[in-house]
DNA sequence: CCCTGGGAGATTGTCAACAAAATTGTTTCG
DNA sequence: CGAAACAATTTTGTTGACAATCTCCCAGGG
């Protein structure tokens, strides 16, 4: 895979404004699930889509190629990437190590404006979930991880994060519809937003671990019910 | 950076025999310093220098653009990535935990003959340090780590780390010349050699951690150097 | 009926020429 | 003599067309 970044990669790639359109729309576009796993994406069908040349289009479709998003096969173009679920544990696993570094040196750099902001994102995703707002309480999450990356203040980390994110976002989501699943995560994040609003380093890299452990305990119980269709 | 790979990415970018031969020996001229940091890669010369048309060197450095080794500026071309000491450090950083994992799983899998194989690299580390030969030992120790992400059998960590030395190299290269650094070095990875041969993860993660917070000592100790320069 | 082969259409890979922007060098004016 | 304006060159960004390859459909023979 070839990490990359929200839109912000290591800084490396082309940043035109053209350019820079075109990939962040077809990139938001895959992510949104408008295209699905292993479609060809079909350069002359983007270019009317999106009304760009496919000069632009190509050079879009090779950033995120380079993000691991898409592939390409010689002669047959660009597919998006089908993660599968033994992929998608090995970035998990990785994102272990990353978060939890990440978290531990948020909490060793937290101000109280910041403790402050992750209590109240706390208290938000409990209301969420408590009135089953599942996709607010997504977009809490999403927040909660990306406030503790611009703590932590490592670009490095930060940009592989989001790289990888991107890569597991359609098994995350598929997870966070499974029955209870928001129930098992709440405190978890809970117990991260104490642990760094502390400012207790290793309590925040235990917490943050444990988290991502419970994320990867799911995806491969779903890789073996996989195994075994449901009824 | 966009973090990619040595030639496997992330399974990502184009393959075709052409493109991939030209981005190849781009990638090796910028890692063997042929090109200074900062120093602009115009195209009509990489063209006559590698015997390609621009359409290759152009996506050829797109995708170098992706793992970060060369940086685009709007209408004023390519230039390769000049990494600073600081992002080293943080790369360094990311490679501890990553490597670490890797040792750790290793460990857990090691065989007979890679064990094997692992004391036969640390035997010729030994040897190469004892009789000055720099390169050699430089050359045993790229193998040892490849040999220990073979093992561990974790591709997007594999991936990462290849991205993530790649960008360092420099770096790397400037330390390993450092009076008396193989010396510090040498034990350090005789102990992750015994500690994975002998299957103890545990020993193995913290012995490779031992090691590059060494590097990521060193590195920091030549950025406040650089700060103050010698005499 | 199935399998093989060929051909038409679709799709991507590549190139060469053109346009836009930046860089460099030169001239002119204060 | 220095600085600003202008012109020439270099370099990159973009476009459209062409060639190579693949895909799909259909016909013919076994």
């Amino acid at each position: 895979m070839n990490v990359a970044f929200t839109t912000g990669e290591m800084k490396a790639q082309s940043n035109d404004p053209a350019s820079v359109a075109v990939r962040e729309r077809i990139r938001e576009a895959i992510l949104h699930g408008e295209y699905a796993p292993a479609q060809r994406l079909i350069e002359a069908d983007l270019c009317e889509h999106f009304g760009a040349s496919r000069f632009l289009v190509r050079t879009a479709l090779q950033d995120l190629a380079a993000q691991g998003l898409i592939e390409f096969q010689r002669n047959k173009g660009a597919r998006v990437r089908a993660v599968s679920l033994g992929e998608a544990v090995e970035i998990t696993e990785v994102r272990m190590l990353l978060e939890g570094f990440v978290a531990a040196r948020a909490a060793e750099r937290v101000t109280e404006d910041e403790a402050a902001a992750l209590r109240q994102i706390s208290r938000d995703m409990r209301t969420a979930v408590e009135s089953g707002e599942l996709t607010h309480y997504s977009a809490l999450n999403v927040r909660l991880h990306a406030l503790l990356r611009e703590m932590a203040a490592h670009r490095i980390s930060a940009e592989l994060l989001e790289q990888l994110r991107a890569l597991t976002i359609r098994h995350q989501f598929t997870l966070s519809l499974v029955p209870g699943r928001s129930a098992v995560s709440l405190p978890q994040h809970e117990a991260i937003v104490a642990a760094v609003a502390a400012g207790d380093a290793e309590a925040a890299e235990d917490a943050m671990r444990a988290h991502l452990q419970s994320v990867i305990d799911a995806l491969s119980l779903r890789a073996h019910a996989a195994a075994v269709p449901a009824v």
